[in-house]
DNA sequence: CTATGATGGAAAC
DNA sequence: TTTCCCTCATAGC
């Protein structure tokens, strides 16, 4: 169940591992046999990833376009493949390597025109060294949506689910329904900088933990339980002062804030 | 066994 | 704003 940073983590591995390979797809289900036949036996040329969509570059401006969606996910492993168990939407053979593609809201051929549009049309990845938090800045702070909406609006900012946009407005102590325009300069870029640090971190690492060693009562390894700050964990006290942990709903999505570290809005007063 | 819901997004109303 | 699709683990009869 990925945000950016595992479709990202997605992209870079099997970028490793496919490039220049030519590779066997069938889709076992037969849900998308038709993607499968137009790519069977071709030549991968790269993996990329924008925002939360993969890229399968086959050369001659054509593309293999996955959305995970929230339930997608690969299952990868040594050849030869297991027995086929459950749904399996796609499969990718190497001579060495087989992947199972479960879950995935699209399955589609892009064609350059395609891939153009997505691109257009997704904000700027603070996993993205190039991205600048100012140009996105620029749209939040004239915004009277809640910052809760604009984090998940892939427009706006690519890459972020909700667990990143609750763990990140606790980290900087901001009420969900905060509007954009209230939002500090200084405040933005600390935002971005979280984002873009817990991003990479997960990127690497292929999970998500937002709390500091401090906040953490093990050490070593770090515990399923005490990865995250907020989210999933209404009714818990919180790691920082001890409140119990609130959930709403925002944008059809559950979402979690702490009532003492994240004040309600009061007023609305440009930086 | 069925019901529910989960890190998403687009299309239909 | 709601509805639908994607899959599967888990909760509750």
């Amino acid at each position: 169940m990925p945000e950016g940073p595992q479709v990202a983590r997605y992209a870079r591995l099997q970028n490793d591992r496919l490039s220049g390979r030519r590779v066997r797809i069938d889709s076992p289900s037969g849900r998308s046999d038709d993607v499968a036949e137009v790519f069977d036996g071709e030549t991968v040329i790269g993996v990329e990833a924008v925002g939360k969509h993969l890229l399968y570059d086959f050369g001659e401006r054509r593309y293999l376009h996955v959305h995970l969606g929230r339930f997608g996910r690969f299952v990868e492993g040594p050849m030869p493949e297991p027995e086929l168990r459950g749904i399996v939407r796609l499969r990718l053979r190497t001579n060495d390597q087989w992947y199972e593609l479960r879950g995935a809201t699209a399955v589609d051929v892009y064609e350059t025109d395609d891939l153009r549009r997505l691109k257009a049309r997704i904000g700027p990845n603070p996993l993205d060294p190039r991205a600048r938090p100012k140009a996105v800045y620029d749209f939040v702070a004239q915004s009277d949506a809640p910052i809760g909406m604009l984090l998940m609006d892939q427009a706006v900012i690519a890459g972020v689910g909700n667990i990143y946009r609750c763990e990140v407005l606790f980290l900087n102590r901001i009420h969900p329904k905060q509007p954009g325009s209230t939002i500090a300069a200084p405040v933005w870029r600390a935002v971005w900088r979280d984002l873009r640090r817990l991003m990479v971190h997960n990127a690497v690492d292929g999970r998500i933990v937002t709390t500091a060693p401090a906040d953490r009562a093990h050490h070593g390894a770090v515990r399923a339980s005490e990865r995250l700050y907020v989210y999933h964990r209404a009714g818990l006290p919180c790691r920082h002062c001890g409140a119990i942990i609130r959930e709403g709903m925002m944008g059809g999505r559950r979402i979690f804030w702490c009532p003492k570290d994240q004040p309600e809005p009061r007023r609305r007063a440009r930086a």
